[in-house]
DNA sequence: GCAATACTCAAGCAAACGCTTGACTGTCGG
DNA sequence: CCGACAGTCAAGCGTTTGCTTGAGTATTGC
């Protein structure tokens, strides 16, 4: 219940970090492959320190993992977290559509009598 | 190309209205079944007006459809747009895996030799 | 050594968010 | 008819977001 609590922030920030085209964008690109801030920057319409700034985002939401190597840092996917994200959804909708999976039983079975 | 643009923004919105915790707790009750605002708003510590705008949040996401009937609203979920943003993720990490896979396979031919 | 590269940091700012309060509207039960 | 109920609307307010600019720092290539 502890492991509940913090979960909710981590996904307070993973969707907060989903939230964002830029950051999505950078998500897709990155789905591709490692890549460099720069490389990240590059088809984005705004500074690089903008994109940082997102990178930030991204990473306290644990769905980037970054690491600096003389000048460059780059930056790649870290897939658990985004499963967590993926799997939260997968089981509200899927509860929803298992009652109304039930209500529809209940509807056929009272029609059939 | 037009439905890509216009899906940008759906994401924008359905990923933001998951990133609050209230919301999601709503959405978690409604998962369960239909629910009128004052029992949405029940296990919730605020006022009403706020559970109404965290609400509006869902509605205009298209998280969440509602409904009037005489002076209680009902709202229920709308699984479809829940369904979008979950294979988005799902499409970003499974590109990621499938690439990790590659590499895994390039290096084992690689050792193989 | 020195300039270009690849960030990094901090300040500032307009817009969006999350919430409150208070006043109001429509509906239902008795 | 009238009071309680279920919202609805609008204004206001402190905080967070997304961005900019400008200055600074650590690598790297020549």
């Amino acid at each position: 219940m502890v492991k509940q609590m913090l979960e909710q922030h981590a996904l307070d920030r993973v969707f907060h970090a989903l939230s964002d085209p830029s950051r999505r964008a950078m998500i897709e690109r990155l789905s591709r492959g490692p890549a460099s801030v720069s490389e990240l920057a590059e088809p984005l319409d705004m500074s690089l320190a903008a994109v940082v700034q997102h990178l930030q985002v991204l990473e306290t939401s644990g769905v980037v993992r970054t690491e600096k190597v003389g000048r460059v840092r780059t930056c790649r996917i870290e897939p658990a977290v985004l499963t967590g994200a993926e799997s939260w959804i997968a089981k509200r909708r899927s509860q929803w559509e298992r009652r109304l999976d039930r209500l529809g039983e209940l509807l056929s079975e009272r029609k059939n009598r």
